[in-house]
RNA sequence: CGAGGGGAUUAGGUAAUCGCUGAGUGUUUGUUUUUAAGCACUUAGAGGAAAGUCCGAACACUCCCUUUCGCUUUAAGUGAAAGGUCAAAAGAUAGCGGGUAACGCCCGUCGUCUCGUUUAUGCGAGAUAGAGGUGCGAACAGAGACGUUCUGAUCCGAAAGGUGAAGAACACCCCUUACGGGGUGAGCCCUCUGAGUUAAUUAGAGGGGUGAAACGGCCAAAUCCUUAUUGAGUGCAAGAACAAAUUCCGUUUAAGCGGAAAAAAAGUGGUUCGCUUGAUUUUACGGAGUAAUUCGUAAAACAGAUAAAUGAUUACCGCCUUUAUGCUUCGGUAUAUCGGUACAGAAUUCGGCUUAUUAUCCCUUCGGGCU
RNA sequence: GGCGUCGUAGCCAAGUAGCAAGGCAUCGGUCUGCAAAACCGAUAUACGUGGGUGCAAUUCCCACCGACGCCU
């Protein structure tokens, strides 16, 4: 689990980084990002019914996903606010291969320091 | 051995590292205090279905009605509190009795059904209150066609009869060429007695009318309806409190600042409460009851998030399974190895129902094999 | 989380206890030099799934499955 101020909370934000920020999509993800003038990096993580119809499957992806940007974030560029969307090919991929392919969306992204 | 149904229990474990949410303690910073934020430590952290949202209740608000009290005023209106006896409206429920906070749930009990038999896990107010409906096409008489007749088609037969949910009141006997007539019984209704919880119902006895088109079958889970019972609706995103914005006022060129006039505006973003310990659950002993259930005593347990915690990684073990090898009393067993380890995630809280599903055991039905 | 609506052929869509309309699409024909339009004709595994009531269910009742909407 992300500490409290690397969360993404409020349905106005969520708004406007989809409205302003840049966006890059691979098979896996879409993400959205929005450079910003607080100092903190956040993070916000949507994981959608077309995704799957049962709860626990999406939490599953919900806490992997929490579980590796958690690990990764020492090593992002600060002042950005980034919703990562899952898409529907993740239902079969295990943990290891959502890491990889993370990583490679936001090395795409040039997100890293 | 295989498939189905019912019941009971169960819902993998241990360790390490990195994290999340609640509570408590300590400490640091800010603050007059309340308290806010950070850090450290301790401790708690999904289910039998948390699911579907199909019923029921608690709780909250709104409406209706009743009672009491107050105000204006004698005709009513209005406000508050308590309640749901009565009324309206709208539905819902349905053999009978019991359990429960309540239920469409549970327990007991009665009746009853399929080609036949046996049965429950299935079904259950009223068709003798009434309207209405009741099978391709056409027609006569008739109050009326599901029924009679005709015709074609996808009924058989000369008829009796069969078939059919229903063929026009069931069975037997007598008289008659036939139409038809008579008798007995069953069925239907009423009364009494026994059994049953003063029950549903059932056994027996007695009596009554009924021989029919002026009639009869089916349908209330197609529809209206009748009887009995039950106030209705919305749902914790209910609802309550505090309140940026905005509106208004003052000052001012404006920005901005201040205020809500003695008291008293509004309520969006948001924050707090509601919120989790309650008709609670489990165990033990004792009492009541056929049982569901209930009473008493003792002990133990119980998550509260809000873009929404209960996770990730690694190692080992357990269980199931594939393959290989060794041993074997041929039932198995040991080692290695591939794969698997269900259904599924609290969101106001409980009681049910339904559906999904892992493992083990017990009962039962059907099918096959062997003795 | 709570509440509600709807599933009929490839698509749209009517209907209702008694043989399930219609349009588009598809196929064939007429017309044309060829097409389009128009006209004529034809085809089908169509009532989401499973139970129940009933002589008979797409329709009534119950349970599932799927799609969509409202409350912030």
């Amino acid at each position: 689990m992300l500490s409290f101020e690397n969360r993404i909370k409020k349905k106005k934000d969520f708004d406007t980084i989809f409205e302003k920020g840049d966006i890059i999509r691979s098979k896996d993800f879409v993400v959205n990002f929005l450079e910003k003038e607080e100092a903190e990096t956040r993070f916000g993580i949507v994981v959608s019914k077309k995704v799957s119809n049962k709860a626990t499957e999406r939490n599953r992806i919900k806490r992997i996903l929490r579980n590796h940007l958690r690990v990764i974030l020492p090593r992002i560029k600060e002042r950005f606010d980034i919703v990562v969307i899952a898409r529907e090919s993740l239902i079969k991929k295990g943990s290891k291969e959502m890491a990889g392919s993370l990583e490679e969306i936001l090395l795409k992204g040039n997100l890293f320091k």
